[in-house]
DNA sequence: TACCATTGCCTCGACGTTCTAGGTATCTGG
DNA sequence: CCAGATACCTAGAACGTCGAGGCAATGGTA
């Protein structure tokens, strides 16, 4: 309730995925809990942008994924960042720095 | 030389755009050249992002254009950021400072 | 003169990601 | 018994960016 809802920029999701598997494996739903929690509230991903990202990453090695049962006995599908998923995320991490850099840096300008 | 290459996430754009004209008019091929030094040649836009980015951008009325002459004699398209054009550009800075805010409390959390 | 690089504008289609809007099933609490 | 949370998924649309092209005028140089 203190902030305004604000949409993902095409790009980032994928580094916010990868940073939530990274602390523990989890499952899909629960990513989403852990990003909104972890942004203080300031994230919210929707169940159609995650889904699909998590299959697109688990595709390229980044993740990979086992059914087993969660800590209240509920089937769910539980993602494991892997070691390519790790150099992936710290790839992302240093593209969004660079990127950050270069806006601080044109924001900067006179 | 000294980096790589990244793409921009979509969403940026725009607000690269706003912010090189809010400088002073600007003609769209030069608004490629004054975001890659304001970068320091960190950011290239792409004609082929530039010219359909401004198209939209004048549509929604955050410029306006005018054919002139720069500085050498040759005719350009020159673009103004219009008061709605400020009020966006604001607005686009206060949401890139949000996410950036969301993202580092996403990648220091443990 | 001929040529080439640069400046300057533009369009088109492909591409990838995210969102909206659905759907299903299970479990828990009231 | 029912509502809401948990948990998974899909399909289609929307959107912005990129790559590749094209055109024209200018300036320098071979």
């Amino acid at each position: 309730m203190a902030n305004q809802k604000a949409d993902l920029l095409q790009g980032t999701l994928d580094m916010l995925i990868l940073k939530a598997v990274s602390l523990s494996p989890l499952h899909g739903y629960g990513i989403i809990q852990r990003i909104r929690q972890m942004s203080g509230e300031m994230l919210e991903v929707e169940q159609g942008s995650l889904y699909p990202a998590l299959y697109r990453i688990e595709q390229r090695g980044w993740v990979s994924s086992r059914w087993d049962l969660n800590e209240t006995g509920r089937r769910a599908k539980f993602y494991t960042l892997t070691p390519a998923g790790r150099t992936q995320l710290e790839a992302e991490e240093a593209s969004w720095d660079r990127l950050a850099l270069a806006i601080a840096k044109v924001r900067q300008a006179t």
